[in-house]
DNA sequence: CAAAAATGTCACAAAATTGTCATATAATCA
DNA sequence: TGATTATATGACAATTTTGTGACATTTTTG
């Protein structure tokens, strides 16, 4: 939930623009012109600010810059002449990115997000695997569920990470076994048994009951 | 000057991209496909990296992926087809930014800049790196930490600096090793060990514990 | 050149993870 | 149901992985 200012005065698209935004969980502040930058952005402290280039009195270069002088908060253009004199001049004045419009709300969002995700170091980015309303990190090697962070050992990532590819599908324990052992010179076929229970009990222990079930003689299923 | 690694096939596009960033003072390496993201990645180890989408073998959404679960380094996607639906994918994968083909110079360098700030420029305090409340100083070679000042060696620096580039995801032992002694002859696997034990306890001399923790059998992380 | 600092290696200690066994429980099927 | 097969679990041992001090070698510095 970030907090995102926008300046534009076209009403019609910025209470779509609003609407858009706060579907994807975000609060947002509109305000038709930047009269007082400074008392405006201070008071609300926005995380982003959406800046239409095209605003009475001055356009959005001239608060971008201003912007810049108190702050280094993300900017995003919105402007209505696409060229590419202006995404360089936006650029070049500090702007992190730019917006043509008509805007389409998925593509403002996605660029939102990848300003957001630069700039606030959100790890979100191809670490996060969820499942069951958990979410798996890889790079962490731990699963995050209800406020807890579930640290797992080698094994049983892969394990955790083989069943996520295949969620929903049952894997065969064969499958599991080559997945984990391939290399091995031979390990017996009950350490497989053994190494998805660790998981399971640590799973359990912090809520994620059930999440892989057995279909006997089959395999098993990430649900 | 930042080191640029350009994954594109069509040659005539890749020098022309390659003389503009020239010109723009970057040092820019260029690749007709990835063969091994992750050996050719490691060793050249650039600050951003401009990705085409269409590519011999794998796309570049395929890359993407497998280079955001070794790193956070800032991508561009470049496209023929500038449809939404591909910026939203290329975000969602990860990336920063999505430039659509013709490329325009001064717009690829304007988009280069804007993410290279975000990305470099802002979380450097003054010419450091923040983690977990210090401060370091690479080209000091030390840590500031709660008033005192941790001097580092080169290994230490090393260690901590690639640490620090991937921080709150897990390094393999295997690519620290890359990382430290690549060029050199050959070096003990427990060599690592020793020298991760030795930065650890100077930090921890410091009132820094626990900032570089082990994943056994994974590696190591900087929380 | 001598002293100090940094680095690499060894031997062994400690810790974490993993594999196996024995045995219990659950599922399948004639 | 009872026999048979498949899966689960606790205890323990083996193995792997990592940590540490000591010491030799190399590099840097005065």
């Amino acid at each position: 939930m970030y907090k995102i200012l926008l300046v534009e005065d076209d009403s019609a698209l910025a209470s779509a623009i609003e609407k858009t935004l706060s579907e994807y969980g975000n609060e947002i502040q509109s305000v038709k012109d930047f009269r007082s930058v400074k008392e405006e952005f201070l008071h609300y402290k926005p995380q982003l600010v959406l800046l239409d280039i095209k605003l009475p009195f001055y356009n959005g270069f001239h608060w971008c810059s201003e912007l810049r002088k108190i702050s280094k908060v993300p900017i995003i253009f919105l402007s209505s002449a696409s060229d590419n004199m202006n995404i360089v001049t936006a650029i070049s004045l500090g702007a992190d990115d730019f917006i043509a419009k008509p805007v389409d709300s998925m593509v403002l969002n996605a660029k939102i997000q990848a300003v957001l995700r630069r700039t606030y170091e959100i790890n979100d980015a191809g670490g996060g695997l969820e499942f069951h309303g958990a979410l798996l990190k890889p790079a962490e090697a731990c699963v995050f569920y209800d406020g807890k962070k579930i640290e797992l050992t080698k094994n049983e990532l892969r394990i955790l990470m083989f069943l996520l590819d295949n969620k929903g599908r049952i894997v065969s324990r064969d499958d599991l076994m080559k997945a984990l052992w391939q290399n091995d010179f031979y390990v017996e076929e009950n350490t497989l048994t053994v190494n998805v229970g660790r998981l399971r009990k640590k799973l359990e222990e912090n809520g994620l009951a059930d999440v892989i079930v057995t279909k006997s003689g089959i395999g098993y299923m990430l649900v």
